[in-house]
DNA sequence: CTGAAAGCGCTTACAG
DNA sequence: CTGAAAGCGCTTACAG
C-alpha cells in the first residue's frame, strides 16, 4: 500500500524546497528547465496528484455543487440529476446529491451542513413540507452568506434567486384544451393538494381552460390527493359515479393509476375514457396503453440549472447582475391513452 | 451579505487568541468559564460554523463517500442511492454521486479526480465498458492508496474488496423453476450479452434449471440483447416464430417490452403467455398487467454497501481484516403477468 | 534560479 | 488559564 505522495515528500526526496516543487509542476519559467524536468519525472513516477482539499482551502472554492431533491425515486428528479451531472462534469465540477425525503428538517440540516465550505452552490427543489410551512430561512441565510442558489420545479416567489421552471399553468392549459378539442366535455382533474406549488398551478390551468371554453367547473370532478394516502378508491369512485370522458392527471403516478382502476371496473382506455398525464417518465412510456403526457424535460432543466449556477460562480461577483427565471418548454407527447 | 465568520475574526473581535476561541467553542475545561461563555455567545450571535474544508484537511477525512453508478435513469440504481444516502446521513456522511454513463473513461476520470483527498471511499457498480475491457487498474490503484472500495451488483472477481451482491444465478434458477412448476415447457430467455456479469449469471441459472428438469435447451429461445439496440423486432420474431409458453427476462425493460409486443401481435398476458422479469421497479409495478418479478432490493443493497464502507473507514485499519461479500436475499414477487 | 515566509481555517501539544 | 507554534497540503508574493 503506497500512500499518496505530497509536495513535501517530493521536496525532501529531491532535496529542494516545496516552493520549487510546486512551481516546477506548474511548469513555471521561474524554475530552470533542468529542475523542472527532474521534479516532473519524479512526480510522474510516484503518480503525484495535488490534494483537492488543500486546493479547496487555498482557493476558497471546492468545485463541487450540491443538488437537493425531495426524492430520487421520482423519475423526473433522477432525470434532473442526470442533466446537472452532464454540464457540471463538463465544466469540472462534482455533484453532491442530497435527498430531503420531503422533510423540512432534512432540507435544513443538509443545507446548513454543506454551507460551511463544503460546496460552492446549491441547486434545489423544495420539499413538500417546506412548501407547506413556507419557512425559507435556511435558504435566505445561505444566499446572504454569498452562496448562490438555483431553484427548479418546486420553487417559491418569496426567495430571490435564479430559477428554472416550466410554465405549469400553460402546460395544463394546453393539455386540457387538447382534450376539449377532441370533443370531451366531462373532464376530471387528478391533482395534488394546493400547497404543492406546481400542482396548484396545474389546477389553475385546468380551471381556466374550462372557463375559456364555457364549460362549468364541477368540483366533484376535481380530486386533490395527498400522495402519501391510498388514493385508488378515490379514483374508482370518481370513475364509477360520474360518466367521465377524460382525465387530466398532474403526474404519471396518478395517470397510470387511472388506467389500472379503469381496467378493474371494466372501462377501456382510450375507448371509454381518455387520459393525459404529466412528466414524461418511464411509467408513461411503458404502460399499456402508453400514456399521452406533458413532457417536462428534466435533463434540460437540470442542465440549465447547472449552467446558471456555474455561470454565477465563475463571473466576477457583480451584485448588480439580476436574477433570472428560465422557463423550459414543454410539449404534449401523444400516445395511446387518448383518442 | 454577511460572509462566514472565522475563528480568526472572533479572536480579533474579542481580543483573545485563536487557540482560546477554538478551545472555548469545544467547551474545553482548560478555558475559564467566563471566557467560554463570552466566546460562545459571540459565536452564536455571528452564527459561527467551522469550515468543513479546513477540518477535512486537518483530519485527513472528508466525511464524504462517493457512489459511482452506470446510469441514474435505471430505477434500480436510483434505489441504491437512496439506501446509501439513508445510512450515510445517519452516520454523518455526505454522498457524492457520479455517473459513468456506462463509459470506461468516465469511470476512470471520476475515480482519479476524487481519489485525491476529496472523499473517503467509493461504492461502485462497474460500467458495461469496464466489464467488457476487463481493465480495472483504476480501482486497484485507489485500493492500493489505502482508500476502501465497496462494489455492488456489477462486480468483478479480479478485484479484492468488499462486495454486495445478490445471488443472480440462484434467483434466475428460482424464477425459471417457478415457470416450470406452473407446467410451462417452452420457456424463452431474454438476457443481456455475456460480458455483463449479472446477465451472464442469470443466463446460467436459466440453463441449469432447464437441465435439472430434463428440458432441452433450445438456443433459438435464448435472445441476447445489447440494450443500445432496438430489440422490439427480436422479441416480436421470438413470439411469432415459436409457440412459447413463458418468458423469463433479466430486467424489467425487456419484460415490459414483451408485454407490448405480445399485445401488438394479439397474444394476451398472462392467458396466452406468462412473463417473469427481474428488478422490482416501478415499471413492473405499474405496468398493465403488472409484472411478476425477482425483487432485487436496491435500498437494502445500498444500505449494506454504505454500512460496510463506513465500518471499514471507522475501524482501525487492521489490514488483517478480511474482505467480505454480502449476499442480499431476493424473492419472487408474484403479480399479474404469470398464471 | 531557489527558497523562506505567509496564508487558507482549523486543532492540539506544549510553554508560560 | 491563555497563547504561540506547528501542522494538515497547497500557492504565491517576495527576498536573495
Amino acid at each position: 500500500m503506497r500512500r499518496k505522495v505530497t509536495l513535501k515528500q517530493i521536496a525532501k526526496e529531491l532535496d529542494v524546497s516545496i516552493s520549487t516543487v510546486s512551481k516546477s509542476l506548474k511548469n513555471s519559467t521561474e524554475i530552470s528547465e533542468d529542475t523542472r524536468q527532474k521534479v516532473q519525472a519524479f512526480a510522474k513516477l510516484y503518480n503525484y496528484k495535488p490534494n483537492n482539499i488543500a486546493l479547496s482551502l487555498k482557493n476558497k472554492k471546492t468545485k463541487t455543487i450540491c443538488i437537493i431533491i425531495p426524492e430520487i425515486i421520482h423519475h423526473f428528479f433522477a432525470t434532473v440529476i442526470s442533466g446537472v451531472e452532464q454540464v457540471a462534469n463538463e465544466r469540472g465540477y462534482n455533484v453532491l446529491v442530497c435527498l430531503s425525503d420531503e422533510s423540512f428538517d432534512k432540507e435544513v440540516i443538509n443545507m446548513e451542513m454543506l454551507a460551511n465550505g463544503s460546496i460552492d452552490g446549491f441547486i434545489m427543489s423544495l420539499s413538500k413540507e417546506t412548501q407547506q410551512k413556507k419557512d425559507f430561512h435556511h435558504i435566505v441565510e445561505v444566499i446572504n452568506q454569498g452562496m448562490p442558489v438555483v431553484m427548479f420545479d418546486r420553487i417559491t416567489n418569496e426567495i430571490l434567486c435564479d430559477k428554472v421552471i416550466i410554465d405549469d399553468e400553460l402546460a395544463a392549459l394546453n393539455a386540457t384544451q387538447y382534450l376539449i378539442d377532441k370533443g370531451f366535455k366531462k373532464i376530471a382533474l387528478l391533482t395534488t393538494v394546493d400547497y404543492v406549488s406546481v400542482g396548484k398551478l396545474r389546477t389553475e390551468g385546468y380551471i381556466k381552460t374550462l372557463k375559456n371554453n364555457d364549460i362549468t367547473v364541477d368540483e366533484k370532478l376535481i380530486i386533490k390527493i395527498e400522495d402519501t394516502e391510498n388514493f385508488e378508491h378515490k379514483i374508482a369512485d370518481l370513475l364509477t359515479q360520474n360518466s367521465i370522458d377524460a382525465v387530466f392527471a398532474v403526474n404519471e403516478l396518478f395517470a397510470v393509476t387511472v388506467i389500472k382502476e379503469a381496467n378493474r371496473i371494466g372501462l377501456k382506455v382510450p375507448d371509454d375514457i381518455s387520459i393525459i398525464g404529466f412528466t414524461d417518465g418511464i411509467i408513461s412510456k411503458y404502460s399499456s396503453p402508453s400514456i399521452t403526457t406533458v413532457s417536462q424535460n428534466g435533463i434540460k432543466m437540470g442542465a440549465k440549472a447547472a449552467q446558471m449556477l456555474i455561470e454565477r460562480l465563475e463571473t466576477e461577483e457583480e451584485e448588480d447582475e439580476k436574477y433570472r427565471t428560465e422557463v423550459i418548454e414543454t410539449e404534449l407527447v401523444e400516445r395511446e391513452s387518448t383518442k
